[in-house]
DNA sequence: TTAATATATGAACATTTAATCATATATTGA
DNA sequence: TCAATATATGATTAAATGTTCATATATTAA
């Protein structure tokens, strides 16, 4: 039952499933046009074509990259019509990219 | 000089350096085996071959994550003999470490 | 100086990843 | 129903990534 006497600066190993959630929170954070996208949905949801103009990125690297984050539940749409409309969906990751991007600003 | 007036909801567009700052940061955060890496150092110092018999690892395996997370400045190391004893060296990133291994525990 | 131990390094390889292109799907208005 | 617009999807390709193996380097003790 694995009950060896544990030292004061045992650590946890992590089990695979939290291991894997966590490896993938920070892959979507660790790519720079992902980063760009949730960078610009700080400010507001933004259409797909209005994200791909604003960053000038292809239409289908835009969708495809909002399927990745959206997989993760780091982002939710709205539909008006033809037209979706993203916007941030995780609070907890939101916060971390803005203090990282402070963090790293050179300003 | 780019100068047109500003909406009240723009963004800021992220400069390169930042960018790739940030990207590089959330990568070192990304990889399984450097997350148990990090995590081990939660704890204390541990030596490369500490690390490697503690996470089933390979020696070089081990080596090579922990240059890239001293390129990175989120590990340090101090020598004892042969022995090189590595340990954290970025509050930042640890603590989002923690905290997104604490929100991604299904507990 | 030599052997033993600890760690680092470089090359090779398999896998993953992101962008692109072409095309498919879905919604709306005429 | 058809055309126009917005978005999604699948396949392909080039580049990046992580592990492994073999070997090099460095420190210490004898």
């Amino acid at each position: 039952m694995n009950s060896e006497k544990k030292e004061q600066d045992e650590y946890v190993e992590l089990d695979e499933e939290t291991l894997f959630l966590v490896s993938q929170t920070f892959k979507a954070l660790s790519d720079p046009t992902r980063i760009r996208i949730l960078n610009l949905l700080f400010s507001r949801e933004y259409s797909v074509n209005e994200i791909a103009d604003s960053l000038n990125l292809g239409q289908s690297t835009v969708s495809h990259q909002l399927r990745f984050l959206k997989n993760l539940r780091l982002v939710k749409y709205r539909r008006e019509g033809t037209t979706l409309y993203y916007s941030y969906d995780d609070d907890h990751v939101m916060n971390m990219l803005k203090l990282t991007i402070d963090h790293s600003s050179h300003s």
